[in-house]
DNA sequence: AAAAAAGAAGTAATCGTTTACACTGACTTG
DNA sequence: CAAGTCAGTGTAAACGATTACTTCTTTTTT
């Protein structure tokens, strides 16, 4: 039988005691604020090691003001674009000794308040976000609370907070020009909704780019950022544009659902149709032909992100940082590629 | 500019001046515990609701003990599977007001024990884990203190935890059963860690159901569970047995790893490899041919092992439950199936 | 109708820290 | 050498909630 009877939480005065000083001392230790004796704070320090004293959070939350915590909202955390930067934000934060809350606003912008309502309940520090809604009237309440946002990916563009993300139209803009390098002149856009940021951006890029032949039409359907929202806009797309010979899809889950549409029409890849999508997951290279991606940076996207953050929260006053990473062409063989003369 | 000074935070004393009454009675009013008349009661919810008060959760915490937040540690929060199990634990947490402390132990028993102990630290009410290793004595501090675990998909086998996870021996067997009934003699095993029960039970499985046939002979490649692991895996499988006409493999990443393999080795799937994966990831539809799959009921999965950690933590005394759901076979075309005879 | 029990609300102690303030002794400084 | 600094420590008051106890009122019981 266990014993039910808790052993007595081992709290500061009990380590104080041990110490043969006060309460004060060893908080002083602890924080090693203010100077202490040397020879006190090894007493200090012994104590605490044999008693295994960890101090409690709540109370120092609930004194001192400070949190090590803060919050991620994602607005999809299944799509695995968002997995893998969450995957650098948790190693950061974790080294930083900071706790990580997360939250899934779904794509819904009610869901997303109250996340962030409960964010603010729970106390944290900081918010790292990727924001559903375009409107800053949204983060009002977070921003008076004086808790900072970190936007992350999609940045709505009147709130006027940190944030990291990629050059979107930049990204999109290259893997067009990667095609029309290729000889295509028929190239199809599937894009997201245009209440996301990266998605207006990344369907400008597509236009840039094909401002540069003459005689371009753009031809764009629009999904909604998941797999059977691409599948269907690919449907449709192709359906109504026989003559289309290229293929670049705006996010990495609308690809998965372009492939199915693809295959269901017993289009050949890159034969029929060459085909970009963006983010480079592992199943890119166990395609058959591997896939031709926008890669963009994930996982050091997450962990600067966190950095940021955690700068922002000891910094309040710093001017604001808008980082913007590059994305990079990895050409693998969905375009052929190899087989056409891009100079033609 | 922007008013710096904080706006006086609301407390229950404030509320209790407007709502003319004690504190003690305001708090009853949250709490909803004893009984309270009820005009005071109205007199007080209006004074919370006009003040746009919100209880301060660290003093909560620090004075009554309770929490309402969960830690959630898994070896790999990269893994789709993964990420999808979490999504579900999400939803039923943030549905029961708790929030989610996320961790990620990289397969690392180290990182695993620090996640835990900050955990710990932070204050959780309860944890869900995906146990990095199979030993009871990594987890003993976290029972002392009193912290329910809740073990998913893998289960320590000497921890007297609840439990949450698929049958993965019958999952593996009814797999290699299908193939069995393709006319398949020579089927190839891709598995994980033998540190990973998951991974040793789906073995098992397959061991099972090749039993069968006369004289199998077991063909079986180890892997780590992740891509190149996969890969590697593979390659040497099928480099040592030319005679391999199917393949099961146990994860979703080396699943991946397993396709890079095959499309190298100039391989066709379904007429030259019959192919079993675990998982039923968004790719699986996209490939070409669809992949055959054991699908896992991620999603729910997450659901459940939400719910059944807060009714542990809600009844700390209740007895232990070790929760099993079955798997599904999804059968799509990488195993040809069809175009064979099932009963030759 | 007096005594006992129950019900409703308030008072103040408490959770485990940090920290403002007070104190001590030693060290500078003019 | 008196007075002013200063570094190092302790005392006790916070932080914002819950809750054990007390107090007062009302109801029940005999």
């Amino acid at each position: 039988m266990i014993n039910k009877e808790s052993p007595h939480k081992i709290t500061v005065h009990d380590v104080a005691k041990k110490a043969g000083v006060s309460t004060a001392t060893v908080s002083r230790v602890i924080n090693n604020s203010d100077t202490v004796n040397n020879d006190l704070r090894i007493r200090v320090q012994t104590a605490i090691n044999e008693l295994g004293y960890r101090p409690n959070r709540a109370a120092y939350h609930l004194r001192s003001g400070k949190v090590k915590r803060v919050g991620v909202l994602f607005a999809d955390i299944r799509n695995p674009f968002f997995t893998s930067v969450l995957a650098g934000i948790e190693n950061y934060l974790h080294q930083a000794d900071y706790a990580l809350i997360l939250g899934n606003s779904d794509e819904n912008q009610k869901i997303e308040r109250m996340q962030l309502q409960a964010f603010l309940d729970e106390g944290v520090a900081g918010i790292i976000l990727s924001s559903v809604v375009n409107s800053s009237e949204q983060y009002q309440q977070v921003i008076e609370a004086g808790i900072p946002i970190l936007a992350i990916d999609r940045v709505p563009d009147n709130l006027k907070v940190d944030s990291i993300s990629i050059n979107n139209i930049k990204a999109a803009k290259e893997a067009t020009e990667h095609l029309i390098n290729l000889g295509h002149k028929d190239i199809g856009f599937i894009g997201g909704p245009e209440r996301i940021s990266t998605a207006k951006l990344r369907k400008l890029g597509y236009l840039e780019a094909l401002e540069k032949i003459p005689n371009s039409k753009p031809t764009i359907e629009l999904g909604d950022f998941a797999q059977a929202g691409g599948y269907q806009a690919t449907i449709n797309l192709l359906s109504a544009h026989k003559d289309i010979s290229a293929l670049l899809v705006a996010n990495n889950l609308m690809t998965l659902g372009a492939l199915e549409a693809i295959h269901e029409k017993k289009i050949l890849i890159p034969d029929q149709i060459a085909l970009v999508g963006f983010d480079d997951m592992p199943w890119a290279t166990s395609l058959q032909p591997p896939l031709t991606v926008v890669s963009q940076p994930t996982y050091d996207m997450g962990k600067i992100a966190a950095r940021l953050l955690l700068d922002r929260i000891h910094n309040p006053d710093s001017p604001i940082q808008q980082v913007t990473l590059e994305t990079h062409l990895v050409v693998r063989e969905s375009c052929g590629g190899l087989n056409r003369d891009p100079f033609q």
